[in-house]
DNA sequence: TTCACGTTTTCGGATATTACGATATCGGTA
DNA sequence: TACCGATATCGTAATATCCGAAAACGTGAA
């Protein structure tokens, strides 16, 4: 037997893009207090950890360019959940940092991800999540 | 021992947008000769099969309403590369259909998507692709 | 038959997303 | 100083997405 081995008849790439979708619509219905789009929740939500970042390390982690992320930056900061600020010693970089209602927003979300996640995640085998994450750190790889 | 066991310091949902960028981005650069956007290429993908389907029902399989398609559809079928014919029995139904050089594009998207799933997932065990099915078809149930 | 109501798709309009090329600034180096 | 690479932003443009309304059709009840 060959390295045919993986394959299921379905496939997993279209399999990942459903479930993607079908969690951001629903991430977005439960969030929509915060009035906030698809972009600006998965930037906060990055920026959860409170680590300053610079925008090319945001890009990095949301899989978007430095130029995508400008406008989304652009109405955080008008919104007043972000500050930009220079780093020491490069001044060439822009650090982003969540100000303290970017940092009760991003609470908000990490906790609307955490209970989307357990209520999902309920029930299922532990080997079964690990094998999610095994699969996905597969495909990150390959895609870098 | 309650059930929080799911609980891994990972987000699983940012870890899958992330998975589902690093895919996508990937896949774009393989099929850049096919002149394609990402979500032309989703609804050829979704196509890839032969099966006639509704709007609607392309809709739910890519996870967009039909007023998202139309756009979509109308550059396909300028393309050349689906037809839009009425159902019989119910002329409110427009049936996509995929035409012989979408059939084409659709293999050549299938086979990428194969290929590049097969690369990744190369050397898994079968287990840990079995948890990623399950965990997805979980996140979808959860939204929906 | 006729009419009211639901379904399916499209259209108009609005906003968000994404990114390429060009630009300005900065850091490091010769 | 002059130059090259890195970083972020701006200008511009094409897509993506969706809401509300409209058009066409189907269904069932009066």
């Amino acid at each position: 037997m060959k390295s045919e081995s993986v394959s299921s008849g379905r496939s997993a790439l279209l399999a990942l893009q459903r479930a993607t979708h079908a969690t951001l619509h629903l991430i977005a219905t439960e969030l929509v207090d915060l009035d906030l789009t698809a972009s600006e929740i998965n930037a906060l939500a990055n920026l959860a950890d409170g680590h300053a970042r610079t925008v090319s390390q945001l890009g990095a982690a949301v899989g978007a360019r430095p130029t995508t992320l400008t406008s989304v930056l652009d109405r955080l900061e008008r919104r007043g959940h972000i500050t930009r600020g220079t780093r020491a010693g490069d001044r060439r970089s822009v650090l982003i940092e969540l100000t303290d209602s970017g940092r009760a927003a991003a609470a908000v979300i990490t906790q609307t991800l955490t209970d989307v996640e357990n209520r999902a995640l309920e029930g299922l085998p532990a080997e079964a999540v690990a094998g999610f994450y095994a699969v996905l750190d597969a495909l990150v790889k390959e895609g870098s």
